[in-house]
DNA sequence: TTTTATATGATTGGGGTCAATCATATAAAC
DNA sequence: GTTTATATGATTGACCCCAATCATATAAAA
């Protein structure tokens, strides 16, 4: 009857339940207490642990893994906060038209988007685009919809794909509307903090004819350090955030640049 | 208090449920019973039916959307058969160098080999290019491993990406070894049953070193329309069938060019 | 119209899941 | 070495999930 084990192996065991729940998409907690050969009990304390940072998602006898995906009814059960983000996906999605061609971003925000999407029944001959896993995964199979997704270098925080190859691949597409998402707005445009989603965005405004950011209020008079666009290069910025927020972050943007959630 | 339903709305309403689930991930009975306002007892009704046709795996407490993937420990625990696959991925594992550049294709005795190399924990810098959307997700964030994705049109059924743009992208790489899947293989071959896939995989061919497909022995004899690659034309075939079954089949193949799983 | 088939919701019993609490043995700190 | 902190497994009670059964109202068939 061990009682108390060194912290290091307490690590490491829950890094291999990170990744087997990440192999398996889904264990039952039974399977976990086979597989790592420890209590319930503890499985439970290992469970809420690795859920707090952030890489999986408890269920009523289990757990997911969230690839990169924040699976909305869990979360939002769970008590979070109303997600803004839901409102900006919805106000996204009503500026895309029944049939075109638009990019999607990776990141959360879109991906909402790709998810708000699925409720429009109207869509006809729309062609999706996109370098996000997550979005490719919920619009696969959607109806009305034509998906293509980007190739390129798989960054595992992002779940999104980016390089050379994700550039060049840009040059074959033209846009009628294009979704990003951002990490920092400021007086002086929208940033990220990495240098390949930054390089890759920068790529892509010259093919898209409206460009619309969404970004939710959080984001506001956050500096990361890699620009990628100026207001002025942008169509559209969607956001949770009021108009008096924008200017006291220095941010003043002309009626139909700024759609409000 | 109503108490029978026309059959088309049933129908209408089980679609629903896919949908859902599909956009969600996963959805616990009670919620569904919220969105599509009836009994936990007609939910977990619909929910053994959609499940039948193959499309969502059930969970203690809700369901998931196996977004074309096959989630290992849940549906061995439903005692299916023992997968055959599981072992023909092994063997196609234990082929990949520790180092080098390989190619995984779509489908699910692929995937299965995807989910086998994150146990391999000798990797360094090894270097995966992969089609299919379910094989990215589990390998991302493996350790040891790059994860590259061609870029291409979404097929929904197989959760892949192909088409010209698939083909374009083929052109930039070069491959140690690719691990291929089909649908049929007899006396002439391997065959496929979509254009799509045929034409993508005739196309990677030549620029792979080994071509190694796995195919489980439920594919034998059987004839698909589209030819992919002679008995010639592979450098190895990965599959539970036995010698036997292989000539019966009219299949002869030197040892070199055989893998029994 | 009459008959049959069936989709539905309610109920019930059995079992599984979960959070909280507790004693304990061992790691870590002193 | 002594003390403190903590990771663990067992237990408990409440809650939830599930399969099976049943009566019923209505769709579908005759």
């Amino acid at each position: 009857m061990v009682m108390r084990v060194p912290q290091e192996l307490v690590d490491l065991r829950r890094e291999e339940l990170r990744r087997l729940i990440r192999r398996d998409g889904f264990l039952p907690v039974a399977e976990i207490c086979r597989r790592l050969a420890v209590s319930e009990a503890t499985v439970r304390r290992d469970l809420v642990a690795v859920e707090a940072n952030g890489h999986i998602t408890r269920t009523y006898g289990g757990a997911l893994a969230d690839y990169n995906s924040s699976f909305a009814s869990v979360t939002e059960r769970s008590g979070r906060a109303r997600p803004a983000k839901a409102r900006i996906a919805e106000c996204a999605v009503a500026q895309i038209p029944r049939t075109g061609t638009v990019f999607l971003d990776a990141g959360t925000t879109i991906e909402a988007v790709a998810r708000a999407l699925t409720h429009r029944r109207d869509l006809t001959r729309l062609v999706v685009v996109t370098n996000s896993l997550a979005a490719a995964t919920v619009l696969g199979g959607a109806t009305g919809v034509e998906l293509h997704v980007l190739g390129g270098m798989f960054l595992n925080r992002q779940a999104a794909l980016m390089g050379a190859q994700a550039i060049k691949a840009l040059g074959d597409w033209s846009f009628d509307a294009a979704f990003l998402a951002g990490e920092g707005m400021d007086a002086a445009g929208i940033s990220n903090s990495h240098e390949h989603i930054a390089g890759f965005q920068r790529a892509l405004l010259p093919q898209a004819q409206r460009v619309c950011f969404c970004l939710d209020a959080s984001k506001l008079d956050r500096a990361t350090p890699h620009r990628v666009a100026t207001w002025r290069q942008l169509s559209a910025l969607i956001t949770d955030a009021s108009t008096s927020q924008l200017v006291a972050a220095g941010i003043r943007l002309p009626a139909n640049k700024y759609l409000h959630a």
